[in-house]
Order: C-alpha cells, then structure tokens, then sequence
DNA sequence: CCTTGACCTTCCAGTTGCTGGAACCCCTAT
DNA sequence: ATAGGGGTTCCAGCAACTGGAAGGTCAAGG
C-alpha cells in the first residue's frame, strides 16, 4: 500500500503519515525506488493513532498507547492512568474555556455593538486592577 | 519604571514583556545604557495584554483590540464583533473538548485499571471502522 | 579598587503538531 | 516527447512564548 491509499484509509494526510515515521511513530518499509509501502499493520498502527489524536492524546502519549498496545503483558491500569491524565488535563481545560466563556458572554451582551465608541468590553480589558 | 518592576505590576513575566515589543504592542523607551523604561501608558497598555489574553484572544486581536481602545473614534460595533468572533471559537473548542471528555470519560469507567492486559480503551483506539 | 549580586541586554534554539511549498524523481498513457 | 498523477526530500513557518547562554551595568560592601 503507498501513502496515498493509506491517507484516504486513515483519513491523514500524507503529510502527517510522513511526520507520523519521521517521530519513529511507524516504520514503513521501502521500495526499490525509494517509495514507502505501507503494511496492514503499519496502517491498523495509523488508524489507532488517528483515532487517540482524535480524542486529544498528545502525540507522546499516543507513542506510550501504541506501545502498551503492542505489549500483551501490558496492564490495563497504564493505559487507565494515561486517559486519567489526559481527562484531568481536559477537565482543566473545559474549566479555563468556561470561565472564559462566562465573562466574554457578559461583556458581548452588555455592548451595545453601535457606532458610538463607549464600550464595556474595552473598559473590562483597561480595568485598573487597584480596589 | 524598569522591565522588572513592571513584570510584577502586570504580571506578565519580562520575557513576554520583550516579546510584545518585539511584535510591536509596545514600545518602551531606552536609557543611555540601554535599558528599557515603561511609562504608565505602556504600563497601561501591557495590563490591557496581559487581560486580553487571559481572556483568550489571539495576540493579534489583543493588537486590534488595543488600536479600537486608542480610538477615540472608534465604533463599539467593532470591538464587540471582534469578542463575538473570539467568544464562537471558544465556543467551537467547548464542543470538540467536551465530545472529547464525554469519550474518554466513558472509557476511563469502563477500564478495571488492574495488572491484567484486557482493555476496552485500547479496544476502542484500535476498533475497525469498517461496519 | 575589587568583587558580588541583582539587574539588564541580545540572540538562538526549542516547544507542539503539523502544513505549505519548492525542487525533483518515477511511471504510465497518449 | 509529454502530460498527469503519483512519489521523494528538505526547509520554512505557524502561536506565543520559554529557556539558556554570553555578556553589559550598577550599587553596596570589604
């Protein structure tokens, strides 16, 4: 299989199947004229990797999940602790993106979006922080 | 005032101070030896960073944001599609972060986390697409 | 006068995860 | 011969800093 089928079968990008083998993520094999072939194994590992970034693993974590996949002696507590991990980060950030959301919603409602130049967004932005 | 002082009054640490000069959003004087120094308008106006982007906003919309705010003329209309626009990507990234969550943390119940190899996580990151 | 320490400066590299583009090779069909 | 649709490598750039190296400046203390 060259790269180009094994994008359309993964849904990467060529690009990214590239970078993919150049971070030691996948070691495709190669033709006599240099192009990559890619086995059924290298593409299952492609589609797993698709799928974890798909669910925001970083690309380091993606590395230790492969690896944990590949090792039948693994124990399913190191793949709990790294979602655990991951879920906590997202948790962080779900409530840093709320908070966000909460105040921008506040200042978004209480402008009056007009052509005068008074606005409360902007006065929150130049808040002096002094009580 | 020096870098120093006003890496503490804004709580912007002195290298992303330099880096706002660097991208033009301030810019401070020099003493004879070189050494910057921050009027209140620009310590002013590094406050107005430092919340803008604690609200999210790309540092180039904190640049518009920041011209808006100089402008006496300015129109509200146009601040407030600026923070409308930011608060729609926050939004989107709520949505994708919040799928993410609902995934994983299904996963993550669903794993015993014990020393055996049986993993519905991994089973999940590996599943065939195909029907 | 010299040194110590806390400042300050610039510049370069690295972070994350790709993405775009240039320049070039390969292979088949016309 | 050429056109197209593959493929290859390498280099640069994105966002927004952050770390570190190498070195200048200045006030205080011995």
């Amino acid at each position: 299989m060259n790269i180009k089928s094994v994008s359309i079968a993964t849904g990467l990008p060529t690009k990214t199947i590239r970078y993919y083998e150049e971070v030691g993520l996948v070691r495709p094999s190669r033709q006599a004229n240099g192009y990559r072939v890619f086995s059924e194994n290298d593409v299952h590992k492609l589609a797993f990797l698709a799928r974890s970034r798909s669910l925001g693993f970083p690309v380091e974590s993606c590395r230790s999940l492969l690896a944990l996949y590949d090792d039948q002696a693994r124990a399913s507590a190191d793949v709990k602790a790294i979602a655990e991990q991951h879920l906590a980060e997202i948790d962080q950030k779900l409530a840093e993106l709320g908070a966000m959301r909460e105040t921008l919603n506040t200042l978004v409602r209480s402008c009056a979006g007009d052509n005068r130049p008074d606005c409360p967004i902007l006065n929150d932005l130049a808040q002096e922080v002094e009580g």
